[in-house]
DNA sequence: ACCTAGTTCGATATGGCGAC
DNA sequence: GTCGCCATATCGAACTAGGT
């Protein structure tokens, strides 16, 4: 107990633990980020649309939020921001700590045990999904000495959650691998591949994956371009590598998606990426 | 002349809805 | 679980603007 290994970082004013999740649950979760913000400065930072559902494991003071079903913002504790296809704000007056889960769609279906379609575009109180052990558990982790034993407690926690929630159609599974190695292909195509008709497949991705397909689709794709875009690559090689038309594609998609062009979501600290 | 950044526009693929 | 209807989003194509 509390003697796995995790792995400090200091990211330059945050600082990072991060430790394995149970091997049963790694397919949807490839860490437990959990962090710490030693000065108390206040930070405004753009959201994007992620590949994952975020989980925040809020230990510190309230923060505030703005997710694209709801411009106008509210403050948050805990909470889980399902898969958005538009972008937000986050604000935190500083002096942060918790834990950060990026889970994969499919991941959160069985976890949370909800339909993903009700926290599209939303954020929701952690024990709005989990109902009122996740009061307690967050109340257990506080309590928690050190970070090990922390991811300890998730570890068996959210196990528990595995047995019992869900689990995704293998058609949708199958969609979502699809999508993944290739998130140009058409719906028509993931459709005939799966066996079930268009529509049929896009209700049911939509429920279990939190957005329609093709959608996910063009969020793989935006991501993708961020990562290419963020290691020096140029707009056009970027746009060819992700399969835009042309570089006046990609831009259009940008603005789209985050709200501002690749220069400007590049030239600004605008991005909260996941941790 | 060439490159990068960004806009506009029309054909058609896609998604929401509801009947079956 | 499928299909028809149809408004809308998507994306291919052709632009403009500005910098070197």
């Amino acid at each position: 107990m509390g003697d796995r290994p995790v792995e400090f970082d200091d990211q330059g004013g945050w600082w990072l633990a991060r430790g394995r999740p149970h091997p049963a649950l790694r397919p949807f979760l490839r860490s437990y980020d959990g962090y710490w913000e030693p000065a108390v400065v206040p930070t405004r930072m753009r959201t994007l649309p992620t590949r994952a559902t975020v989980v925040l494991i809020n230990l510190g003071p309230p923060l505030y939020l703005e997710v694209p079903g709801d411009v106008r913002g509210r403050e948050y504790g805990s909470f889980v921001a399902g898969m958005h296809d538009g972008h937000g704000m986050y604000v935190s007056p500083g002096g942060q700590r918790g834990i950060q889960l990026d889970v994969t769609p499919l991941g959160a279906y069985t976890l949370f045990g909800v339909p993903m379609s009700h926290l599209t575009n939303v954020a929701v109180e952690w024990s709005g999904v989990l109902g009122r052990g996740a009061d307690a558990l967050v109340e257990r982790l506080g309590n928690t000495p050190s970070w090990g034993e922390r991811f300890d407690v998730l570890d068996r926690f959210l196990l528990r959650r595995l047995e019992t929630g869900p689990v995704p159609d293998p058609e949708v599974a199958r969609a979502w691998r699809l999508l993944n190695a290739d998130f140009t292909v058409s719906v028509a195509d993931i459709a005939a591949d799966v066996g079930w008709s268009r529509r049929h497949l896009t209700h049911r991705f939509r429920e279990q994956a939190g957005l329609p397909p093709k959608v996910m689709g063009r969020v793989l794709r935006f991501r993708r371009a961020v990562e290419l875009l963020t290691g020096g690559a140029g707009l056009a090689d970027a746009a060819s590598a992700c399969g835009y038309y042309d570089q006046a594609h990609l831009n259009r998609e940008f603005r789209a998606l985050s709200g501002c062009t690749p220069t400007e979501l590049l030239g600004g600290q605008l991005e909260l990426q996941p941790l």
